[in-house]
DNA sequence: TACGTTTCGTTAATCCATTAACGTTAATCC
DNA sequence: GGATTAACGTTAATGGATTAACGAAACGTA
């Protein structure tokens, strides 16, 4: 029925040690008449190793162990399984995939799964940029983390996170750049990487123009979704002088900022000029105007991710430092909803 | 270094074949104090099974493969292979997941990657609701086809589907519940199952309800993202008679007759009903006012697909039809963009 | 006592591929 | 010519589990 090694060798009358040798491309070992012979038998059996025994003798199963808290409920986590995914894919690797919902001991149970099914090493992803204690069951194990990382400093462990900083900075000198002098921020109070890195490219980058900081003009809302960046808007325009720009922690704020734009009759970008940041498929392009944000770069951190976890079981790349800390860049993409202030 | 079955028997003082017996719950090969023994040496030694080995052995691996043709960029990814994952995890499998792009080279190859890695079964997963051709390599293997079907009558492979019909025919009745009697249809000119049944269902609601169907009161646009919601929204309304409500092929297209509504300064909804349909995340809630809609019952339908599958292989669901096409539930989902009709 | 049954554990085959070690034949060297 | 080496294929061990077949001890019964 189902063919195997010693069906192609007995077709192309060698032993299956040999054929095995052939297929392999142990040239130097095999005549290429042989080699010939045993590629032919093999195509015409149609014949598909059974990596499963492959894997138990050489100890290896080009298999990636994906574990990630929520892909469900994150729009992000498609690109970033896809990036890690196409890449393994191109070096002939498999991703086995697992969700744990956040769920720890779901986690540890997930680990183990992964680890008896053998897998070369280990993706642990976060959907959002932040800092993880990292699960034992992983310790010891080859392992990257993607969109987190491990401790505050010193990189235990490889990981791969966007350059939220850079990112923000972008975003803020199109502001400046633009003429805008008076800039708000819309953030939310939750303290996180994200939130702190962006606020702090905030700052700095209206220091780099010498724009005093007002406090008044940055808005700590509860959370980052549209509601949030409505009542952002609502503190920082009870200013008597209102901004002319506003430099959202997210695309959903930004999404918040437009409503609280139109109810007040004022005009994006002509009026108010707006920034998000995530670029959030199927709304950042969605919006009226489009926005111009910052794209977290979740498909290219998830190729990273697979690239280097291969080659950390490859034992490649040995001349970068290990373990490394790998910062993605974030580009601005610049839609409709930025103008030069009016007068 | 890593502990194996034997380890763990000559702990226990057992052969492997005991071992084995013992850990797998064969009670009446092994007394209950050798069991005992060996469950506590496997305890002792963290012992944790080889699958590949038990694979190879039992021609089972309890994965799926889950071939999907693009995860990448579209919203309700995730919750599809949430689903399909969570409920394989629950029974004790896993998800081997490959992304083509839809390139149907890649897919063949896929298949390949798949079946040398001992797949039980696969799940074929459709990013829209369609009728597809089922690719070569999986004819004659265990196959469950997500989000798609193969054959528009007879079916020939079991398949999950959202009742699209059922869904908009729910959306339309609510309208006409609150007393509207001119209800416009915006929709896309692309010719698919969705669209079919939706505008069907559209017809049929009309039809029960004794109104009669006006051709003028249905937009076709070219897709279904936000641009072309607001094209049909400019079509329907250049009527003399404007309609009350709305009922949008999606959840974008609503989107862009919110935007209509705003430019002409509708109120939603009390000037105007709107309904959507998918339920996209991060849209339909994000909308001022929220929209109500109809939600595709992705996690849901990723989950059937897999616990059909993981049956189709342990040779349980015997009583259910074979193959069988499954119609799951598009539940209402009602929110704020729906009111009886002015005056 | 003799013989049939249970009970319970072991031996050995099997799943399929990889690869070290070996053996045979032929070519090469001095 | 005899020894050395190269070329090339085979044998057999190995990876780790499952399970059919076997066998020894214990038990029951006439």
């Amino acid at each position: 029925m189902r063919k195997t090694l010693k069906d192609v060798a007995a077709l192309a009358d060698v032993s299956s040690a040999t054929a095995s040798l052939a297929l392999n491309g142990h040239a130097s070992r095999v005549s290429a008449d042989v080699i010939e012979r045993v590629q032919q038998a093999a195509k015409s059996l149609n014949y598909q190793p059974n990596l499963l025994a492959r894997g138990l003798r050489t100890q290896e199963t080009k298999t990636i162990g994906f574990i990630s808290d929520v892909v469900a409920t994150t729009p992000f986590a498609g690109q970033m399984i896809a990036g890690a995914q196409e890449h393994a894919w191109s070096k002939g690797w498999l991703l086995l995939l697992i969700d744990t919902n956040n769920n720890a001991s779901l986690e540890a149970a997930a680990i183990d799964a992964l680890h008896q099914r053998r897998v070369d090493g280990f993706i642990y992803a976060s959907m959002f940029h932040r800092i993880v204690r990292i699960p034992q069951g992983l310790i010891g194990r080859q392992v990257v983390l993607l969109d987190c990382t491990d401790e505050p400093k010193e990189p235990g462990i490889d990981s791969v996170i966007p350059h939220e900083y850079e990112g923000a900075m972008s975003a803020m000198r199109l502001l400046l750049s633009q003429g805008h002098r008076r800039i708000g921020h819309v953030t939310s109070k939750e303290i996180g990487v994200a939130t702190v890195e962006r606020l702090r490219a905030y700052k700095d980058a209206l220091a780099e123009a010498k724009i005093p900081f007002d406090a008044s003009l940055v808005a700590y809302s509860r959370s980052g979704d549209a509601p949030d960046g409505y009542d952002g808007a609502v503190q920082i325009f009870a200013n008597k002088k209102a901004p002319s720009a506003i430099f959202c922690y997210t695309d959903r704020m930004a999404m918040g900022v437009y409503e609280f734009a139109q109810e007040k009759g004022l005009s994006i970008p002509l009026d108010l000029s707006v920034v998000g940041f995530d670029d959030q498929p199927f709304l950042a392009n969605a919006l009226r105007p489009a926005l111009t944000t910052v794209r977290l770069p979740h498909y290219e951190m998830g190729s990273w991710a697979s690239e280097r976890l291969i080659n950390l079981v490859n034992d490649e790349d040995s001349d970068s430092p290990n373990p490394m800390r790998k910062y993605l860049h974030c580009p601005l993409v610049e839609r409709e909803s930025v103008a030069p202030p009016r007068s």
